[in-house]
DNA sequence: AGTCACATGCGAATGATTTGCAACTAACGC
DNA sequence: GCGTTAGTTGCAAATCATTCGCATGTGACT
């Protein structure tokens, strides 16, 4: 079994446990998720499933992808103006750079970030529920 | 003359060189953005300039605030689910932590993590035009 | 196989923002 | 001061991503 089988699975999953039904469409979209590893958006994903379910429609994959998302299996993330793009969650948390030119994202960590995140909320008397970090860049020439 | 005035007459001025008219409109939005120390969005602009020129549109709020946004005086900050909201960029550069119980828009600066930012960019062979960091919190009890 | 609650696809609704257009008006020169 | 004119305004209609209502389908369990 694929690690994208495996993944495919785990979406699954958690959809059956939140009690959805695995329809046809369903199944098309979650293997074109946990296949992708870019981060494509809703259109972008209808595309890619209508080669197993020709018209599976665009307000299906946005409830598939609104539900996955309340199911934590996927990240919804909402660049500047350009349409959200989505990605599974098997992959550790990671801030992304979107270059500004290309429109390409490339993801990175740094604990050292993180952590001072967390001083800084804490020292304010907060805790961070989540945290959006994007470094919109432009490659040295 | 006041804080205020002189943010206004920035704004002014910004716009002027721009070869952009200030009219009545403009005036009154523009001493709206001066005066606001929060991160109104244009619709809460729209009805504080109100107080001066009844009537003024949203449309006319629009377009003034992306004339100030292109030429560098104000921000616009796209936070989650929501309208944008907007700052005059006098004061230094900071991040924002947004109370995601009361929506509530807190600033913050950490050099530290700025610096971090600018080195695991330039690691990667880019240089940031710009970023975004957003911590969405909930007060400790 | 039969039932039925949940899904689908369609088109219409939404909400923020932008845009086209005819009627104004700020800013410049005289 | 006052006309000229290019930039502005308010309005309504357009956009764009996303959501929703509804009549028709169809997984999943018996």
């Amino acid at each position: 079994m694929t690690k994208i089988d495996r993944r495919t699975d785990e979406l699954t999953e958690a959809l059956r446990r939140a009690g959805v039904r695995i329809t046809r469409q369903r199944a098309a979209l979650l293997s074109v998720i946990a296949a992708a590893d870019d981060h494509p958006e809703a259109q972008e994903l209808q595309r890619r499933a209508e080669e197993s379910v020709p018209g599976i429609s665009l307000s299906t994959v946005y409830r598939t992808l609104t539900e996955l998302e309340t199911q934590g299996v996927i990240l919804r993330h909402q660049f500047e103006g350009a349409p959200a793009r989505f990605e599974h969650t098997e992959t550790d948390h990671h801030d992304h750079m979107i270059d500004v030119d290309t429109g390409e994202v490339i993801e990175f960590t740094d604990d050292r970030i993180e952590k001072l995140q967390a001083e800084i909320a804490d020292a304010m008397g907060y805790e961070i529920q989540h945290h959006r970090l994007e470094l919109y860049v432009r490659r040295k020439r």
